[in-house]
DNA sequence: TTGTACGCGTTATCAA
DNA sequence: TTGATAACGCGTACAA
């Protein structure tokens, strides 16, 4: 028995009928008798025929019902960030009602021979940040003119792009700080460049990320010159060494600070409470996501929330409209500010 | 310039030469003399044609370079834990020489249509954890004759399974705190069920998820009769919950807490400074993967060091093997235990 | 409601 | 080193 498995043609002789019949049975496009479907579907069994071959069915309609998603390195990192999860969630949500999964692709990879979008079975693609190893791909899934979609990130020309009200959410919480008396406050933001390293962030720099760029822009508007410090990423660790940085002179530490994300605001309230501050007594902080941070418990951040998970539908759905030949319009969601127990008024001068 | 998107034949025209050696140019197989490489290629770039589509490649070549991997419900849930994350960073990264990459599939959705192992052009899957929903993708992968990996999870037969030494490890970390003197001991375990509840574990309780059984068995074995409280997942804030439990009271606190992931472990760690214990001055704390927890610092956890990145790789490797036709072996990984600065000896009682 | 005929775009095989 | 041939397994006009 070491035969070759059944194939749709195998199933509809046993069943004595003609190919296409079967096929219809299968795919359920045309109305077929019951008495014939059951002929059908008892001769498939009794040839273990599991249904029609994805690979020629894709080959034949011309789809194959995978969306690229290109993440930039590593999975872990990338996946670290809830923001990033839940974007994920809502992705695969909304393109699975068109049978359509997730194939995670990676750019920065020198293994020979990985697959890539101009190698993968795929109906259109998802960039993540467009950084400028995310370019590459692009210019590729351009090339072999597949639908694209991108997130936070400026893929140029005609490419939908999913966006957030960056600026004006951040300065919103920003003018949040401000109403609140707070003068003496530091920025902390994520990276400035694809492969940027934490420091003090020069007045001058060149932030290559969008995200980064907008939001320190939102908290520039209302404060100008206050200090900003950049980290290598979004998570708790990397604030809580800038938070190290802010809070390890006394005598000059702000009295609010505010992160470009929420996990950088975890890390900096804990590097607070390393310092001897309380939050929100001695040290106001925001942040910026609104996701369910592991570990914040029982802080609950002032930030802008952002719906994270929509964002991933919204991109779902943008890809769906253009395998429906629906050219698709760019989106804009904006966050919502959400006031938490991490903001309180300038503590007095001591 | 509405027209289809040429083909190879076209190229192959147009360069006038044979589809079969147009084909050969693009994937190498074959020598072929310069001149007609470059007036190939030449043809190519002057059509705008990308190389081969990845669809009919993929029915022709009965490969489509692309390993499912089913896990379970949210991807947000499963990413959450760093073991899962670096594990399917080394997957991927095992794979990918093989030029596949990882479609995501779920179980758990009641998504009309959504793509499933079935309906997915797969050359293989990757089951992760294997309860009672994955059951079914394991029957609908043996059905097409798919390629399995189970990976820690019992698949039955002959599915190679990559396996972790549980409870020898935990039975390790076990030993590691009776010769620190502690009896006053209580477990943390990860879910018992896939729906599993939190809360007090009874003792005749059935547990379904292997990990979950052979590690509170390794724990066992040194402490027979110490209370485990179960939790709903991993992560800190349920290794938080579970700590307040065993915390509230002041009288009848452990004086250690066996926690079965590193997460909960930080939760529990989370527990006791509420409480006002110290780590590990008034309570150790053990942990299992030896994963890098964000914001866990400055703690190191006393653990058990499994390398999830080699899972995932030895994952990946059994199917390439599978693949390749190879029947590949189950592979069992070690743990290595690693004392960290979360354990001491039992404190001198009050 | 069912059957016929054809092509989707590629690549393995073998012969020249 | 190149070319001819034959599938790969299916879906869908269109006709019956």
């Amino acid at each position: 028995m070491t035969s070759r498995r059944a194939t749709i043609s195998d199933v509809a002789r046993e069943a004595a009928v003609s190919p296409s019949t079967a096929s219809v049975v299968f795919s359920g496009k045309t109305p077929v008798s019951d008495a014939t479907r059951q002929r059908v579907l008892d001769a498939a069994a009794s040839l273990g025929y599991t249904g029609p071959d994805p690979r020629a069915a894709s080959l034949r309609r011309g789809r194959s019902g995978i969306v690229g998603v290109v993440v930039g390195s590593s999975l872990n990192y990338m996946f670290l960030d809830p923001v990033q999860r839940l974007m994920m969630d809502g992705l695969a949500e909304e393109v699975a009602p068109f049978g359509a999964g997730l194939l995670l692709l990676r750019t920065a990879t020198d293994i020979e021979n990985a697959p890539t979008l101009l190698t993968a079975p795929v109906d259109a693609a998802v960039l993540i940040g467009c950084d400028a190893p995310l370019r590459a791909s692009l210019e590729t899934a351009h090339l072999r003119g597949l639908p694209i979609v991108v997130i936070e990130g400026d893929a140029g020309d005609d490419v939908p792009r999913i966006l957030l009200d960056n600026r004006e959410a951040q300065r919103t919480a920003a003018e949040h700080l401000r109403a609140l008396g707070h003068t003496d406050v530091a920025i902390v933001t994520l990276r400035t460049a694809a492969d940027g390293a934490a420091g003090w962030l020069d007045a001058e720099a060149d932030i290559s990320i969008d995200v980064t760029r907008e939001r320190l822009a939102g908290a520039r508007d209302v404060y100008p010159d206050v200090p900003a410090i950049t980290t290598a990423g979004s998570s708790i660790d990397e604030g809580l060494s800038a938070g190290r940085v802010l809070f390890a002179d006394p005598a000059r530490r702000p009295t609010a600070v505010i992160a470009q994300s929420d996990l950088l605001a975890a890390g900096v309230i804990r590097a607070a409470e390393e310092a001897g501050l309380s939050v929100p007594g001695d040290v106001s902080v925001t942040g910026f996501d609104g996701v369910p941070v592991d570990g914040l418990s029982p802080y609950e951040l002032t930030t802008l929330v952002q719906q994270a998970t929509d964002k991933g539908r919204a991109a779902g759905a943008a890809v769906a409209a253009m395998l429906e030949g629906v050219p698709p319009a760019s989106v804009l969601l904006t966050c919502t500010f959400r006031e938490g127990n991490t903001t309180a008024a300038v503590p007095e001068r001591r």
